[in-house]
DNA sequence: CATATAAAAGCAACCGTTTGCATTAAAATG
DNA sequence: CATTTTAATGCAAACGGTTGCTTTTATATG
């Protein structure tokens, strides 16, 4: 079928062995050798058997994309495709293979992972979401199973290798953003809080009140599902009161999307009765009236990332566990203005 | 490592090629020795490996899925996340490996297919995206390569493997439905044209026309590409004109959330001076004011029923090209009317 | 100059399955 | 009962690289 070592051992004049250290640039391989060799794979054409190495090798040089368990909202948030994005590419460039695994609830998903796993259809693992107690998790840190996280640690965070973004900082800056405006009535909006970086923005949202010796009043933040259809009312009577926020941080640009038509519905208008700020500058920021200032968490960067921690552990099984911060950055759009002066301060 | 075939033959006392007969369920081997056999591996807990079987059936059990060549935009739509999931569930289920091959534009994503062809990384592609003259396609085409496209085949319809819906059919019955509540000035919009599903959807929506008699108005269709930032003034200006359609037919829930939020800006309001219905059903659809009513596609299954292909073709390469069509269904929300009764007609 | 040492290349076993063909055992036939 | 046919199993060579160890060759040492 396709040209073999063999092949090009025969024309080079030298063994198999050699050919194939010639590839691995071993050094106990001569320069002469060497270039004799690489002229012989080029005429003929020469790549590597996939295959065949792995077998050799012991080594799939596969890595498994876990993405959460389907409720069908999620997957409507760019981020999943944008971070399978950035570890394919990287992926592409190193030779590796990416498997994405899902399922539609908890069980499933373990069940498949376990038959990956048994089956030696993956190296290690991506876990794309991370939340507190997850299974998923839990299964892959009891098995001694390689996996990087996309998110935070819950647990045994020395131990796990994550890439994630600073999100207290995130939370902190788009809340001292709006401090910086003149807002010291901020809200906080999220939505499902069994997801760790909503809560990490939210303590950076506190941190800036704190900071700016602005007392946090619990009864700003206000948690909600309504993509689970379950709307619940706590946001709209938030919105009713005289005492009202003047600005809000949401936790993602859905949420503040969603904030924003409450607006409309109730005659508040926005930014100038009240300044919004998320997270994820998704199409849903720049949809969004008047489009949201957002901050963007760079989705396909942590999964580059997350795949570059992955490839260097898998060829470099007793590196230390890290984590991996990529930046965010604001990208200010016509959501938030400057506090309008009113008499009661 | 883990347990082989080998010791599982041991074990039942027979020789590995009869293991390997058994796993496969190979005539030839009497049902007493296979029921002695599968004992063995249950014993043993065996599990097949997946490399070595990859060699020597020279088959590597991997699907390589293509997006298309990055333009940020495109990502947003939910659409390409759910295939892949769709995908990546029946191989899941069919111990195959998915890989997602992307590049930043297309002569870097045909580098990465071609390499990836020529390491055996891929049996086969399904393609998540179709345009007139696509060179990834063609590259696929011209080298005998196998692939399955989900979208309709530009050409060679009758040599390609194709999944896809019925746009003709949904372009028309989202028309018909609009004409039904008594729309008689119909517009189309739609966005990129060279993605096939566009036009298909459009073919439907004039075939509804003429079925009910209502001439064709070519100054009713606008395109617009306003998420790549050109705004073109086409559709404001056809908004403003007294003679405007009462109804349109969108190609997309983005375009159509974008329609309903220009109408906001020019004081026409919908669905009551305007009916608007849509393709995806997107969360787009959802969070739209109104909500828009909008015609299911059903991505998770295009991706599905396309990794079906694919392994049936790869595990029968001399069955012939299929088209396999997924059915699609509306959903009805707020975005659509009967025509308010006025005294031109 | 003989010998120790280092550098370069090759040998051959191995990774775990698959599969064409040979072999054996059992059944059918003359 | 000998012989052909059929069914069931085993043998061993692939599949294409990898790698520990040995052998060869070149260089350094006493």
């Amino acid at each position: 079928m396709s040209v073999t070592i063999k092949e090009v051992a025969a024309l080079a004049g030298v063994s198999p062995s050699t050919v194939s250290r010639t590839c691995k640039d071993h050094p106990s391989i001569s320069r002469q050798t060497k270039e004799k060799v690489r002229r012989a794979m080029d005429q003929l054409g020469y790549e590597p058997n996939f295959q065949a190495s792995s077998l050799a090798t012991q080594n799939s040089r596969t890595i498994g994309i876990i993405l959460p368990p389907s409720e069908r909202e999620t997957y409507e948030n760019a981020f999943y495709l944008e971070a399978v994005r950035g570890i394919s590419i990287l992926c592409n460039q190193r030779q590796y293979i990416n498997t994405v695994i899902t399922g539609k609830d908890e069980s499933e998903l373990l069940q498949v992972i376990k038959t990956t796993v048994r089956n030696g259809l993956a190296e290690g693992f991506i876990v794309l979401y991370s939340r507190e107690q997850d299974p998923v998790v839990n299964y892959l840190y009891e098995e001694g199973l390689l996996y990087v996280l996309v998110g935070k640690a819950f647990r045994n965070a020395n131990q796990t290798i994550y890439v994630d973004n600073d999100n207290v900082l995130a939370g902190r800056e788009a809340a001292q953003y709006l401090i910086s405006l003149g807002h010291r009535k901020i809200g906080y909006l999220s939505g499902d809080h069994s997801l760790l970086y909503t809560g990490d923005r939210k303590s950076g949202y506190m941190l800036a009140l704190a900071e700016n010796n602005i007392p946090f009043r619990p009864e700003y933040c206000v948690e909600t599902s309504f993509l689970s259809g379950a709307e619940n009312p706590g946001l709209r009577d938030l919105l009713k009161q005289p005492d009202r926020p003047t600005a809000f941080v949401a936790s993602d640009d859905i949420l503040a999307s969603y904030l924003e038509q409450l607006c409309v519905g109730m005659n508040i208008t926005v930014p100038e009765e009240l300044s919004v700020i998320s997270f994820n500058n998704s199409l849903f920021a720049r949809m969004a009236k008047p489009p949201l200032t957002s901050i963007d968490i760079n989705s396909f960067q942590l999964g580059s990332e997350a795949a570059a921690q992955m490839i260097s552990h898998i060829e470099n099984p007793n590196l230390l566990a890290t984590k991996t911060i990529v930046p965010h950055y604001i990208v200010k759009r016509g959501s938030c203005i400057e506090r309008a002066e009113t008499e009661n301060e």
